[in-house]
DNA sequence: CAATGGTTTCAAAAAAAAATGAAATAAGCA
DNA sequence: TGCTTATTTCATTTTTTTTTGAAACCATTG
């Protein structure tokens, strides 16, 4: 088979790292799609996941090519979620970036803070659905309370479960 | 307190109805958007919810004050995750439709179609990340091969929490 | 304390997602 | 079958989200 100058390097392992990348990145692009992250959040934790060494922002951009608003924006993000720490690299005046592998402590974050609150509004919520319904006497009063006593539940089997979910996750 | 039109009905409980209404499809459009489902497929369930008959399509729309097409679009989408299922309403041609409050089975189909398929590609990805390294002898073996190993993990706890969590929705 | 390199911010551009409305299709009924 | 009403589809428009790029800001160091 011909040789193929951009496949074949001295060393041979870069491209395997090369594939490594491009695989992860595609991974957690979609992941983060899936918790509603936007696609340069993927791209830079994919890119992270498999870096062996810590990397700065400049480089996570150029190897991304992506910009670098965009860069320190991600970062900001995955800082946020503690999916990301920085490490400090003598001599060296950027902040450098490792993922974060421990999921566990990346999906508890994420519960906490994307769910959690909605929870919380959801049981206020409840709280006036029941005020409403108390002080009015119509026919239908049973299928009402019903639903509103179908939702309470929901919102409590859900406050119950997410956290247990995260702990579980010790990965 | 002065008498208003619009708030104060012969039955007095048309505006907890309609209170009751507007708080259920609030709730549901930040849950669906949770889910990452678009507004408009929140709003309907969420008046679909506390409506103790069927509803139309048409009277959906003129509701919620949005298209028709949205209306058919969203109905389309509750119908594939069985969120909804329509009823027969005698000498009336149109179909009728009524809210899914078993929230179990919404979750489990929503679980099945969105979240299980990626879990089945990120398997034959971690496949070709193994076959990748497998063949390269680079000195950060054990770095990636750790990394490819928590991937693993986390796929393979996702692949059996999911279903489970699914079941305990018992709602 | 200026100069340089690194990072953040934010208005504007680009891209993606959702809603509209009208035409096409289907489905019930006379 | 033809007429009427209900529903779907889809090109276009609108809205929302994301990215860009340049200016402002910060921090280190010569």
């Amino acid at each position: 088979m011909a040789p193929d100058a951009s496949s074949v390097t001295s060393t041979s392992s870069a491209s395997a790292k090369r594939d490594l990348e491009i695989e992860s990145i595609d991974f957690f692009v979609r992941m983060m799609s899936l918790l509603g992250l936007p696609r340069s959040v993927g791209e830079i934790y994919g890119l992270l996941y498999f870096s062996p060494k810590a990397l700065p922002m400049d480089q996570i951009a150029a190897r991304l090519d992506i910009s670098i608003g965009s860069t320190s924006q991600g970062l900001k993000t995955l800082r946020s979620i503690k999916a990301i720490r920085s490490a400090y690299i003598p001599g060296d005046r950027r902040d450098h970036y490792l993922a974060e592998s421990e999921f566990r402590r990346l999906f508890s974050t994420f519960i906490k803070d994307e769910i959690l609150p909605h929870l919380e509004s959801a049981k206020d919520r409840i709280s006036r659905m029941e005020k409403v319904l108390g002080s009015e006497p119509t026919e239908e009063k049973d299928f009402y309370k019903i639903r509103i006593e179908k939702l309470k539940r929901l919102t409590q089997a859900s406050g119950r479960l997410l956290p247990a979910l995260a702990k579980l996750l010790k990965l």
